[in-house]
DNA sequence: AGTCGCCTGGTA
DNA sequence: TACCAGGCGACT
């Protein structure tokens, strides 16, 4: 599911419903989703914590809990983290279950097994976590620490606006919808974009991340919050799996093509190569 | 910088 | 049967 406004979506809906929750058993089904730690160690650490707090860094879920460790969960494609009632069946592809004092589940389902979950006290610890690039909707990320990020590069701008340690959060949805809105082609090079466009690109970014977060993301396949609720972003998509279809600008029918391996939507007559 | 592997399921 | 899918890390 999960870029910047899912995973977003995902920690809002969880916050409210499991801080101050006590961990009183961990079910491991599919071992290779905990990282860095065994399954016995994972549980045994787990099992007595107390949820402090939930949150955010690109598209990282970070749980925090009572004595300073941390339950980082990271979705890839398809994983969903999802607050349940232990009386729920279970669905296809539950393969961690945390459970509650409260009778309620924390429930890690995961169709293509890609998630990761790790159990850290240090944040650098886990994946990339630490390399992070920049949090997009943060306060302190300006226009100048936008332009400040493309000094010396010069690869494709889609591809660069994909890195995580580039710039934290964007997946291939948003990518495409905010280079559509910023009339920039996805096959541009980095060095061959103009400040003006730069300046668009940044506000284009911003915008579509919050309008995804506004309608509580985007659900093409898998993706539900941590109530299980979908999102309803995907009504308004303006490119994005949109191919043959009319530009909602210029009536143009929008393009798919393949940028390094990843299906790309854009319009040719907005999108300036 | 680009390609491949990880996995399962839906669709053409 | 083949190809496609919100991601990322290990390769070359």
């Amino acid at each position: 599911m999960p870029e910047l406004p899912e995973v977003q979506t995902v920690v809002d809906t969880l916050s409210s419903r499991i801080i101050g929750l006590k961990i009183t058993e961990v079910e491991v089904k599919v071992e290779k989703l905990i990282a860095l730690s065994t399954v016995a160690d994972f549980k045994a650490e787990l099992i007595g914590k107390e949820i402090k707090g939930v949150r955010r860094r690109g598209k990282y879920i970070i749980i925090e809990l009572s004595d300073d460790k941390y339950l980082i969960v990271h979705l890839r494609m398809t994983g969903q983290l999802l607050y349940a009632a232990q009386n729920l069946e279970l669905a296809k592809h539950t393969h961690v279950i945390i459970s509650f004092a409260n009778q309620h589940q924390l429930r890690f389902i995961n169709k293509r097994k890609f998630g990761r979950i790790y159990l850290v006290s240090d944040f650098s610890e886990a994946g990339s976590l630490a390399e992070l690039g920049p949090e997009p909707l943060s306060e302190d990320f300006t226009l100048d620490t936008f332009k400040a990020l493309f000094e010396n590069r010069r690869g494709i701008i889609k591809n660069l606006l994909l890195n995580q340690k580039f710039l934290a959060g964007l997946g291939n949805i948003y990518v495409d919808e905010a280079l559509y809105l910023a009339g920039i082609h996805p096959l541009r090079k980095a060095d061959q974009i103009s400040e003006e466009e730069l300046a668009k690109l940044y506000q284009a970014i911003r915008k579509v991340l919050k309008d995804g977060i506004k309608h509580r993301g985007t659900t093409k396949w898998d993706y539900v919050d941590g109530s299980g609720q979908a999102g309803e972003h995907q009504d308004y998509l303006q490119v994005y799996d949109r191919k043959g279809k009319n530009c909602y600008d210029c009536a143009e029918q929008i393009e798919k093509i393949k940028v390094s391996g990843r299906g790309t939507y854009f319009c040719p007559e907005c999108q300036l190569s």
